[in-house]
DNA sequence: TTGTAAGCGTTATCAA
DNA sequence: TTGATAACGCTTACAA
């Protein structure tokens, strides 16, 4: 049993096929007992216009896509991926755009652009080569849509949707500083990571300013185990450090296991301090900077569809903010789940 | 700048379309010279076949979809959905298959299919209609490949993923019992969702075996705050329950926040058990029983692969297990962060 | 070894 | 108001 076309439908009512393409369309110019003939055997053969079809001859596939840098693995396993998945997708159904998803650890980012499979695309701008992202800029020059949610290392035309770190962790240094401590340690990400060695350093100055000493920087990978791995290393080493601070949350999560198998305790032993805000932190309560996460998403999505709309959509400003909880001060009075 | 195409490249090099086509697909039929001419043009002009129009002759996408019965922000909000999309991601990326993804409060299961949009369609069963499995069990027998993750309400000829949720259920039991417990209560799934009524089935009959009282039963709505509101209601009325059962582990993690603002503490007022096993539930130390949710996601999407490929596969069988941890039991050993 | 031509299911431009 | 017809970009018999 084949599936019905058009083509079917015009042979049954021994009318053209551009007939009964306009009808389904409710064209005017067709009259109202053809448009309701068609449309009934429309319905009662079960008709559906062929995507691929329309596709081809709109040259467009009414897809966004969107890539992950890394294995459905990592990305899933960090609830800041779910965070952002959410932003986009609340965005992207109520304005009919499905999305293609892909994790995958060596992504070709332009490649669904350049087959026309999706119209737009959204990647966090961390992840892109510089010679990715001219790919891109060319293909944008080409009428697709592009929005990248973080900086890329270099420079680029792309609409990118940042938030800015800043504010986040300045707040989280006056917080340390106004609680007695004076040396803290940082678990920076992958030390290769431009986005991460950008984030390190806004933790440097920020600690500088604040008059804290930074006693040792290790990089973790952002992976769970990671931050485990981390803290047992600067456990090990007697650490003078009095705070650990986190490149994410999930690194900090992992930090806490390897604390509580170890019967350290976060804050009395020592302060730790995450980052991205992710819905166990608040569980955990860990104390983190607050990245606005599903908004990000949501902002991309936003930019892409105006983008392909043609309409107007000023950019929103983003910023982070310092969300103390437990585990970075023991006279706090939130408990355990606390908020 | 239009896209270049293969009739392009056929255009430049003074050969038919097929010729290019052929070579492109390093067709032995195509000499070596020619093949190599072709190649090099394709990849100086940054020629990339179309996407749409490979699937209209191809009458295939390529694209499986997975479709997800909720808003994106109930969605993402849990856990368990991105254990779920680990898996199936983690099948369809080495096998090729891009993912379409829809989240939605009233998703048209079958659309995507009879669009051929895409070539198979992963759905959560229990959120499937009769009817809507009627028709898409005709797709089926017309080529398109389905899985359904759990049980519908309805019986189906559809390639169902399941997993016994009795074993998990019963270990749990059987461990209030020993620890005990007499008298629990049960924060079951929403009332009219027939997978809530199944899995309060099977706790009820699990109590019974153990010889447990089920006190009472309220029904939350799946959800943090759901779980939190339900908590605050079992505590007011002053509940007999030293156990309380939820039917996930995001309830129990509303719960565990409720009570945390109460000053109740589990397990010392009351003991907390969830249903899951994802991973904030290790984090914070939450009881309860697992499922294997990964694992799920990766047998219906190797299902679906196996269904278009026409190769066999033998489905998998999966079961839940108990885990406790500290919600469960003051005197086991594991700690706030504890396994 | 390569070319011709038909077809995939729609849409859009002309005419009629 | 409707009908031919030519795209859209690729694949695949069938010829040559």
């Amino acid at each position: 049993m084949r599936k019905v076309t058009l083509q079917d439908l015009a042979e049954q009512l021994g009318v053209a096929r551009s007939t009964v393409s306009r009808a389904l369309r409710d064209d005017l110019q067709i009259s109202a007992p053809t448009r309701a003939k068609v449309r009934r055997l429309a319905d009662e053969s079960g008709y559906h216009p062929n995507a691929a079809a329309r596709a081809l001859t709109h040259r467009s596939s009414g897809v966004i896509g969107l890539v992950l840098p890394r294995s459905a693995r990592f990305v899933f396993a960090n609830p800041y991926f779910s965070d952002l998945l959410d932003g986009v997708a609340s965005v992207a159904e109520p304005a009919g755009f499905p999305l293609l998803l892909s994790a995958s650890r060596r992504p070709d980012y332009a490649r669904w652009l350049q087959e026309a499979r999706v119209d737009g695309l959204i990647a966090l701008g961390s992840s892109l080569s510089n010679h990715e992202l001219e790919v891109l800029e060319r293909l944008v020059k080409q009428g697709s849509a592009v929005a990248l949610i973080g900086a890329p290392a270099h420079s680029t035309s792309l609409r990118v949707v940042t938030c800015d770190e800043h504010p986040g962790i300045d707040q989280a240094c006056e917080h340390l500083a106004r609680t007695g401590h004076t040396r803290v340690a940082l678990v920076a990400g992958p030390a290769r990571a431009p986005y991460a060695q950008a984030r390190a350093r806004a933790w440097r100055e920020a600690l500088a300013h604040h008059g804290l000493t930074l006693d040792k920087v290790v990089h973790g990978d952002d992976t769970f185990e990671g931050g485990a791995e981390a803290a047992r290393a600067l456990r090990d080493r007697g650490d003078q450090a009095s705070a650990w601070l986190f490149g994410n949350d999930l690194m900090a999560f992992g930090a806490l296991r390897a604390l509580d198998e170890a019967e350290f305790r976060a804050p009395e032993d020592v302060a730790i301090i995450g980052f991205d805000d992710v819905m166990p932190a608040a569980l955990l309560g860990l104390s983190t900077v607050h990245q606005p996460s599903h908004e990000l998403g949501a902002e991309a999505m936003t930019s892409v569809v105006a983008q392909l709309r043609g309409t107007v959509h000023t950019d929103g400003r983003y910023v982070t903010h310092f969300v103390p909880r437990r585990t970075s001060a023991a006279f706090l009075t939130s408990g355990g789940v606390g908020g």
